[in-house]
DNA sequence: AAAATTATAGCAATATATTGACAGATATTT
DNA sequence: AAATATCTGTCAATATATTGCTATAATTTT
């Protein structure tokens, strides 16, 4: 009987724990160094997916709460945190939205645009850091491997009654 | 001039900005999803980071706050604040350390081993789910990917005066 | 030996993340 | 049409994460 090593339910269950503790610290790190390399932009790294986000996904009157929350796998309650204080910042704007009132549709301001042209070099030159010594072959592959983990993820959520 | 996939400098940018977000995603999944996989256990996924370090390192008389937190990567700070919750409710003490009395030795309570015992088929449910579909190889490959950016991460870190 | 520097744990302030809850709006069922 | 169920954004409470700071201890420099 040869023990191969896709069979070896201890080698396995080592790797896991490897794994999710290698994502913690990476997260941890990503928001740590992300916001520190927007510093000078007053930018947090949750703040930076948020207006990348709205960057990317140009609605005519905006996005509603519940749909980024969805978009970004968090919570509604903790992306009101985080909209109110970019609102206060002047970063974005909050509209009700005119097809159900109690609906608050989401954007940046032009000075949320403007904030998002500034930040561009810094973001490359984190990214320069970051991602040293990965070609593009293997970020494509680490993506891979984070998308099914996260796939992953969702479904358990749905499960436990998300 | 063959434009190589290696060389597209706006290609690059998308996936290091898409794998950025989805680290966002999959280490506030695993969160969720890890505390709530150990809900009966009292244990957040970040206390189960903790304990799983505190098992592995098996010190005689403990490890210190400042030893974790680099091992954890994350703040001193941070840290206490977690042991001082997971000290309240029994899984750990703190003994002060008599080579250094600034010092504070952690380590798990009789409680805490128990309660780790415990936690060991709720975990590998758990893993069952959110690694699902990966083989061994996969893992070992997600893993050296995460690894490289940690690594990437932490040189960014201390260059930004860590 | 004294002075200066560095290290330790933890307090305080702020940002992010979750869950429970809820007023009011909207949709579905009766 | 009325009753019931669901949805929306946000408040509150709690946990986690960062930085600045500090009293005290330990180490290094003078």
């Amino acid at each position: 009987m040869k023990q191969d090593i896709d069979t070896s339910a201890a080698l396995r269950a080592q790797l896991m724990n490897r794994l999710a503790f290698r994502l913690y610290q990476c997260a941890n790190l990503l928001n740590k160094t992300g916001t520190k390399a927007l510093e000078a932009h007053d930018v947090t790294t949750q703040q930076w997916a948020i207006i990348g986000a709205l960057v990317r996904e140009r609605w005519a009157e905006g996005i509603a709460v519940h749909q980024l929350a969805s978009l970004l796998m968090v919570s509604r309650q903790n992306l009101t945190g985080v909209l109110s204080r970019m609102e206060d910042r002047g970063l974005i704007e909050r509209k009700k939205s005119k097809v159900d009132s109690r609906s608050r549709l989401i954007r940046l301001t032009p000075d949320g645009w403007k904030r998002w042209e500034e930040m561009q070099a810094d973001i490359a030159g984190f990214y320069d850091g970051a991602m040293k010594d990965l070609s593009n072959n293997d970020l494509i592959h680490a993506l891979h491997y984070l998308d099914r983990m996260r796939e992953n993820m969702h479904d358990v959520d749905n499960t436990q009654g998300g």
